[in-house]
DNA sequence: CCGCAATCGAGAGCAGTGCTCTCTCAAACC
DNA sequence: GGTTTGAGAGAGCACTGCTCTCGATTGCGG
């Protein structure tokens, strides 16, 4: 029979999850830089170095924050883009909606995702693969369009950048042609980029809101994705 | 007659210089969250009290090289895309193209400005025209195009976003229409999105070196602004 | 059931940080 | 020449990440 977690694991994984709420909470009020060790074990009634029997590192922490966002928003992104009835043009245009609703929800976890990294500092072999999730999460709905076909996954630009862009079709499990990763990649830096912007305040005085913006500009990536 | 500077005044303001200096180059090999007013006064051979008469603060520090990495980026998309014998096609295209290898040149100055910043921390007032100054001259060799005309400056869509975009038009001193000024936003974000997402790894293993990427999609923009 | 090993928290401590305050000394100005 | 202004030194506070050691508790194998 299975046995359940013993007290011991299971007070061990409570408090991992109360660390990473707390540690979500400091992130929201102060930023990723302000992130305290000392100050998650304090409000946990821990002495400092009792944390460190549950992250080996301030980084570590951080690492495990980046791989939940990464796999919140891919969830988020799967659940707007499901396939049913609605068209393609609708599962898309609900699944950009759906990735700025969560920029805007949570600053925070996105800017932790696509804000700058430290110069020099390698994404952990732990967040390549959730990252990729919310990669095909956006793509999925507009995968199939002009020109797309199973059996065209390797048509499309050559040289240098065709080999890329087949390739990073391939990692992600799309079944398109080059000319359509080339797409569905621009679509996604479009996307991300103008959020980006809308977060670091980019926008202010100027587009505040920038709802109405975002509106327009995804009608037009459907449009230019012939969705 | 104009006396010169007093030695007084000479010695601070090679002091502030060689104190720039310093922070960029930590800036370039740990990023801005290591940057440490210490450090730098130790490599001045200063005690660490003595920067505070040159900054009062960390942020002070980062918010001067805020500015002048606008400055310098400006300035050079404003040179790349100076009016001369090019056709505007050709002076976008350069633009872009001085954009993105001064990103990648100076990608830790490129991260301070266009990456995540503190949630909470409005910009300092003294960063936001020389911000606009980079958008203002990423956007004016493509001003000129289909629909637009001095005459022209009210119209496009109307509403929320109309008004929006008229009033970034007009404190940007560019004249352009609003379905234009649409567009130049959009280009303008699509093109930091791709870099921010360049620098930060996240094309590691499918588009590294992103050139061809750029170039490609640097084509289509002129494309869709029809010049 | 009992002993041994793994685990956890406490506490002290090191090296570093931003920033403040006071003091001294030299340059600049009247 | 006397006085004001500015620069640097030094000590200190509160904080950080992280390490090490030392009891105490837990849980597993014999």
């Amino acid at each position: 029979m299975p046995t359940g977690p013993t007290p011991r694991q299971q007070a061990r994984a409570d408090n991992i999850v109360r660390i990473k709420e707390l540690a979500l909470a400091q992130l929201a009020e102060s930023g990723a830089a302000a992130l305290s060790l000392r100050a998650v074990a304090r409000e946990l009634n821990l002495v400092s170095s009792a944390i460190y029997r549950y992250y080996a590192s301030r980084d570590d922490l951080l690492t495990d924050l980046i791989v939940d966002a990464y796999a919140d928003l891919a969830e988020v992104l799967e659940a707007a883009g499901a396939p049913d009835r609605r068209g393609a043009r609708r599962r898309w245009i609900d699944t950009c909606l759906a990735l700025r609703a969560w920029a805007t929800a949570e600053p925070h976890r996105f800017t932790l995702i696509y804000g700058s990294t430290i110069p020099g500092y390698a994404a952990p072999e732990a967040t390549i693969a959730p990252a990729g999730r919310v990669v095909r999460a956006l793509c999925l709905p507009a995968a199939a369009g002009p020109s797309a076909g199973p059996s065209a996954a390797r048509r499309g630009p050559g040289g240098e950048l065709g080999g890329q862009l087949g390739a990073a079709a391939e990692a992600l499990g799309l079944e398109v042609d080059r000319t359509r990763m080339l797409d569905l990649t621009a679509a996604f830096a479009r996307l991300v980029g103008l959020l980006t912007l809308e977060l670091n305040g980019q926008f202010t005085g100027g587009f505040e809101p920038a709802d109405a913006l975002y509106g327009v500009l995804v009608e037009r990536e459907a449009d230019v994705l012939g969705l």
